[in-house]
RNA sequence: GGGCGGAUGGCGGAACUGGCAGACGCACAGGACUUAAAAUCCUGAGGCUCGCAAGAGCCGUGAGGGUUCAAUUCCCUCUCCGCCCACCA
């Protein structure tokens, strides 16, 4: 047999795929068939696949040739998040239009996919940047706002002064832009927002479907911990003199005797409207210029607290009528709650640090074991203390007790708050998807018509980096006709967050090149929801709780059925080098390329399978690629063996020791696919098959075993190597793709074994061992220890006090 | 500060539902083949102690304690590492 040429090999059956559209997919109407929709998070076109991708996508294709071959109708697709800043930061920086430079990468990356072998359908490949897929973005966005789920409001913005330009988060880094170096200030721009926190409540609830180990534990975790759902109180604080009231949220109301003081957020509108009772004006909006100069980071990173107290006016804490100061301090957050607290230092360590500074007083009304408010503010539950009517309840019961008091008492009611914001989409921005809508003089803002969709982007566009955005110069683009009255008016020149084009397209493969809607219904009820979803946990929050929402206003518009779109959730490890993150910017990309043309891609996609499991972050480190290498090429060597002649005839024994090697691996690999999705053990049970085969004797005369366990080994391996599968497939004679064959089922009976030895214990330690047969009876095994003379030997002169036998398992003597 | 993971040989990692810790692989050592090397094939190996050897004994899954005939696995306390969130009232 020739060597294992697998340059050759490779190009040959990724050719044989293609040509006969192996792995093409459509809905079966026979219904015979289950469907299997295997997705894996589309990879932005950057010009080059990294390690992480090709986790990614050997991961995908394993599961997909896996249930392919176990007759399931699988739904394979690829294609390109292909919208987003780096091409437009090519643009600028080399002069190259972001279309073409996106385009050129994901020529590279198409042919980079290929060359691994991965089994996609790429007869439904989109890119999010093509006006028939972004039409379907403005065409969903307009059935938003007519649903009163699109609304428009203020939001900050980075904003370069020297280049006059919106930048994104990621274009300013350490307060300085990334293009001129000179600072970054922050600015107030309408904005567009999506109404993403209406279905709040939908996303936590829809998480009982995704539990019991369809989605990680870590991963819904997450997400619970992102939307921060808190239930308490809102209570009024009247302020003293005035008919206004100072509304504060609360998840403790039953600390309400113990708060001492108010505090707001420098923006709070309520020092305005107060201006004039404030007798120290000048102190007090000199702090609030300061904290409006910080950013959020700077804010919170700042250890010491500051604040200002307003002085001239009171608070009164409605439960004891106590007069109470107000401050203004920026570690209170505008956007959170009302914007105010009642803060409570006995029982909130920010409070209590403070209090201490501005000596305020401390009052006890939790107390516990631990209380030591002299030191720390005490956050555990404990009984209430100093709250009149109150005293004595435990603070577990004192919630809803202290809540219902102030509802009937009417200065407060039950609230529940989330942390969860609206989704804000628009993107001043050229590389995106234009909002389409229209600023109309005399009608306000007025939806395009869906008959004018796609709003395509102009090419004809320069990029120099300053100023506005491209698209508000072009005055083909902007300049239009009111779509209600015909008066002159313009266009939105915003674009939508990539997010967007993240959050359908694997509705869209369903159906990927519908020219009259964004899918068809049928096809979507058909292969949705995805049976299983993988990539990288980074994308645990934002891209999937998006993707959520947007399938489930989808369901709500009647456009499909299902609740939750990805029924299986696997998140990925990130691949990192000595510990950190590969990136471009850290210059520490390694990249695949080199692996696939030293050792081929299957030998590639083996190592990175095997070399730690999925979940886990896998630090790189091409130590053992040798391995996976020399064990492809033993299978491959393996062609040779099996036709050896042999005088010696074989042997029943080991004919049937191999046989059942062979079929406990096909069980143990099955389950590692399908149940554990753990494929490094998986690998390493058939390399322990294939050491099997070479500690076999081969003949001539063995009635075929070991080829039959070849055969066995072969299409157990082919989900992972599938190019070596085919070649040594084929070679055996065969006419048939083994992408196409079904993968081995194993026979119980074969598995089993007549006799097993386990190990026999005195007192927790092995002290001998026992051949017994299979499922023996108590008794049975009692009388084989009782005969075996070692065991006995180390039994003499004590008294056996228990004896317990686990079945096929392990025999334990208790001994005094 | 809150939440969620994790810690097993020189290294990556195995271990069902509490049942022989270290599968498989890397690196390493020895042997076979070769004029030689590479490749390949075979063998060995957690640590310590005793033994010429076959072997025997003890220790061992981040640290300490507990439950159990039996703990990497369950419970308590602690240390360190990673990720996410974070002055979220």
């Amino acid at each position: 047999m020739a060597d294992y040429n697998y340059k050759e090999i490779e190009k040959k059956w990724q050719k044989e795929w293609a040509d006969k559209k192996v792995f093409k997919s459509e809905i079966d109407k026979t219904g015979q068939k289950e469907k299997f929709y295997c997705l894996e998070m589309l990879p932005y076109p950057s010009g080059a696949l990294h390690m992480g991708h090709v986790r990614n996508y050997s991961i995908g294709d394993v599961l997909s040739r896996y249930h392919k071959m176990n007759g399931k109708n699988v739904l394979h697709p690829m294609g390109w998040d292909a919208f987003g800043l780096p091409a437009e930061n090519a643009a600028i920086k080399n002069k190259i239009h972001p279309a073409k430079w996106t385009k050129q990468n994901i020529a590279v990356m198409r042919e980079q996919l290929k060359s691994l072998g991965i089994s996609y359908d790429w007869d439904r490949e989109i890119a999010s940047c093509d006006p028939e897929y972004y039409k379907w973005n403005q065409w969903f966005f307009i059935k938003m706002w007519e649903k009163g789920l699109v609304f428009r409001k203020t939001a900050n913005v980075n904003w370069c002064p020297t280049c006059q330009t919106v930048l994104a988060n990621e274009q300013v880094s350490e307060g300085v832009c990334w293009r001129c170096k000179n600072i970054t200030e922050h600015r107030d721009l309408e904005q567009w927002f999506i109404k993403i926190t209406d279905y709040s409540d939908q996303l936590l609830d829809g998480h009982q479907q995704l539990s019991d180990g369809h989605w990680s534990e870590q991963v819904l975790s997450m997400q619970r911990n992102w939307i921060g759902k808190s239930f308490g109180a809102q209570v009024n604080f009247k302020i003293k003199g005035l008919a206004q009231d100072l509304t504060v949220f609360t998840t403790r109301p039953d600390t309400l005797f113990g708060a001492t003081f108010m505090v707001v957020a420098p923006e709070h509108k309520i020092i305005n409207e107060l201006k004039d009772k404030i007798s120290n004006w000048e102190e007090v909006s000199k702090y609030i210029v300061e904290a409006g100069a910080k950013s959020n980071i700077e804010r919170s990173q700042s250890k010491e607290k500051t604040g200002v107290e307003l002085k001239g006016i009171k608070a009164i804490n409605p439960v004891n009528k106590k007069e109470i100061p107000i401050f203004i301090a920026d570690y209170v957050l505008t956007d959170y709650g009302t914007g105010a607290i009642m803060a409570v230092p006995a029982h909130d360590q920010r409070d209590w640090d403070f209090a201490k500074k501005f000596a305020i007083p401390i009052i006890e009304v939790i107390h516990g074991e631990k209380s030591d408010i002299e030191h720390k503010a005490f956050e555990e539950e404990g009984v209430m203390v100093n709250s009149e009517q109150f005293n004595g309840v435990k603070s577990g019961e004192a919630l809803q007790i202290v809540i219902k008091w102030i509802e009937k008492e009417g200065f407060g009611k039950k609230t529940i708050n989330y942390k969860f914001r609206d989704w804000l989409i628009s993107r001043q921005r050229y590389w995106g998807t234009p909002i389409p809508m229209i600023h109309c003089p005399k009608c306000g803002i007025v939806p395009a018509p869906l008959s004018d969709l796609p709003i395509k982007l102009p090419e004809d566009v320069e990029f120099t980096g300053e100023g506005e955005s491209p698209l508000k110069t072009h005055k083909a683009f902007v300049n239009t006709k009111c779509p209600k009255c015909g008066a002159d008016a313009k266009r939105e020149t915003d674009t939508m967050d990539t997010f967007v084009d993240s959050s359908w397209y694997f509705i869209r493969y369903c159906d990927a090149h519908n020219d009259k809607e964004p899918f068809n219904i049928d096809a979507v009820n058909y292969w949705m929801p995805a049976n299983q979803y993988i990539g990288g946990i980074e994308h645990a929050c934002m891209h999937l709780i998006y993707a959520r929402f947007w399938h489930k206003f989808l369901r709500d518009i009647g456009m499909l059925k299902s609740d939750e779109p990805f029924t299986n959730l696997l998140t990925q490890g990130m691949v990192t080098l000595n510990g950190s993150v590969m990136s471009k910017s850290k210059g520490n990309v390694v990249s695949p390329e080199e692996i696939i043309n030293k050792y081929g891609a299957d030998t590639a996609r083996l190592f990175i399978l095997f070399a730690a499991p999925p979940q886990k972050q896998l630090d790189w480190s091409t130590d053992g690629v040798d391995g996976c290498w020399r064990f492809v090429n033993r299978i491959w060597r393996l062609q040779d063996l099996i036709n050896i002649k042999s005088d010696t005839a074989a042997n029943q024994k080991d004919k049937d020791s191999l046989l059942r090697s062979a079929h406990q691996t096909i069980k143990k690999v099955r389950q590692d696919i399908e149940k554990k999705l753990q494929f490094n053990t998986a690998i390493s049970s058939i390399m322990e098959l294939v050491n099997a085969l070479y500690a076999y004797k081969f003949h001539s005369n063995d009635d075929g075993i070991s080829k039959e366990v070849y055969k066995i080994a072969v299409l157990l391996m082919s989900p992972f190597t599938p190019h070596l599968s085919e070649e040594i497939w084929h070679n055996l004679g065969n006419k048939s793709f083994v992408s196409c064959e079904s993968f081995p089922n194993f026979d119980e009976n074969k598995i089993k074994e007549d006799a097993i030895e386990i190990p026999v214990q005195i007192n927790g330690k092995v002290r001998g061992r026992a051949i017994i047969s299979v499922d023996a009876s108590e008794e049975e095994v009692k009388e084989i220890i009782d005969s075996d003379e070692k065991i006995q030997k180390n039994l003499e002169g004590k008294k056996i006090i228990k004896f317990i036998y686990v079945k096929n398992k392990i025999a334990t003597l208790v001994v005094k």
